[in-house]
DNA sequence: CAGTGGTCTAGACCACACA
DNA sequence: GTGTGGTCTAGACCACTGC
């Protein structure tokens, strides 16, 4: 693990363990400096990471600060993990509806970049979030990337598969989102009445090399989606 | 303005003026160093900074690759710009249905981080795109940091304002979503019907220093809401 | 004006992609 | 193996905050 990572992770878990609070000051960068014994940017690099993730701000000629946000049991939109670790105080489940290969529509092999003849893995799922429904899920992978996929690992986490299993590194996302009403058919796989309001959200997940491996319809259920995102200024 | 930054915007320039596509390679660090007559540090920074804005995503061993959204008309949830910009072709009014100076209720001063006994502003608004209801907005400014608001800045942008004419800087936010249902009022200023769709945006904006200042609750009209986020990878 | 964080540099060395 | 991006360092100098 790099030097910067790892001086992150530990300045992360001092402000766990000392329970620090938002606006409560970090020690300077000096003594931090000191601590690590390295180098001014390489702790600067690290305190970038953790502004990045929300957990600190840094104020210029003031000093470091910590920042927490309050509110338990909102998604964050901003996370690569999926929710699992949002809601890993609730039993997050999977039903898989269907796992075929098949070939993709044409917005399918765009938002993929591949031509209609590629193969394509589609999974559907329903998530549930202590037996309530929480999402149905309908995922298209790029077959050439993913070449494998089963019932259990569909049922399990398939990012998880993907770097541990494949050895692949998830790099970025485009994510769009709207409201809208539900159809009859999504109302039933979500127990919710026709037309009650859905959020759909469309991703598309890249490889860090840019290549893009995963195209997701997400339709939530209204009554479980609650969201965060920790802006940080651009 | 500082190099990295500048040296960022003209690399942006660029990826505008050569329209490149997704994907496209920019030229190599040695070479960009070389054409701004600076350090490899400078060059990667002011690359980290587009990476961050969803412009730019880089590859090890390989090189720079161009990053472009292809849908439009979408609102940047992680810009702190509003949409002003995301939806700049259109025509975006706003109404201001009340502005007063008043006493905070208990979860606004807390949000605000202030004592109930401290004067905020509270401006109501309705904004509209192209003729069209695009959300209701109810914002509560600390009037220790924002002293004055009048009519005329409440009907252009307030962050305007707040950032040319105060000269104060934005710094971050917390943003909270959620999705429900239309109250009878609600509907009627949004021209909606009674119990249709709506999406919640709680957001608490925060200056450079880590002082809130701004607590808005906005519901958007789910007819004309689109969102994207470009996502990095934390 | 002291304290503190941020920028910028030059260069050594490292890690990954791709052919 | 070559090309390319990334990490890390030591240090000079700059810019903002708050007493």
């Amino acid at each position: 693990m790099l030097k910067y990572q790892q001086i992150a992770n530990e300045i992360e878990l001092y402000i766990e363990n000392q329970q620090m609070q938002q606006g409560e000051k970090l020690p300077v960068l000096e003594s931090l400096i000191r601590k690590f014994d390295t180098s001014k940017s390489t702790i600067i690099k690290a305190l970038d990471l953790l502004e990045k993730k929300g957990l600190i701000f840094q104020v210029r000629g003031s000093g470091i600060f910590v920042r927490r946000k309050k509110r338990k049991n909102y998604i964050n939109l901003l996370s690569n993990q999926g929710f699992q670790k949002d809601l890993e105080e609730f039993n997050i489940t999977s039903e898989v509806l269907e796992l075929d290969i098949c070939k993709p529509t044409e917005a399918v092999a765009q938002n993929l970049q591949i031509d209609m003849n590629q193969d394509v893995y589609y999974v559907k799922r329903i998530r549930y979030i202590e037996e309530e429904t929480l999402c149905l899920e309908e995922s298209y992978y790029n077959k050439a990337i993913i070449p494998y996929l089963n019932k259990e690992i569909v049922t399990e986490s398939i990012f998880q598969y993907i770097e541990d299993g494949l050895g692949l590194k998830v790099g970025f996302s485009d994510m769009y989102m709207q409201i809208g009403k539900l159809t009859e058919q999504e109302a039933n796989y979500l127990k919710l009445k026709n037309s009650e309001p859905k959020l759909i959200m469309e991703s598309i997940f890249y490889l860090t090399n840019g290549t893009p491996f995963d195209y997701s319809m997400v339709t939530y259920n209204y009554n479980q989606s609650q969201f965060y995102i920790l802006g940080t200024g651009i």
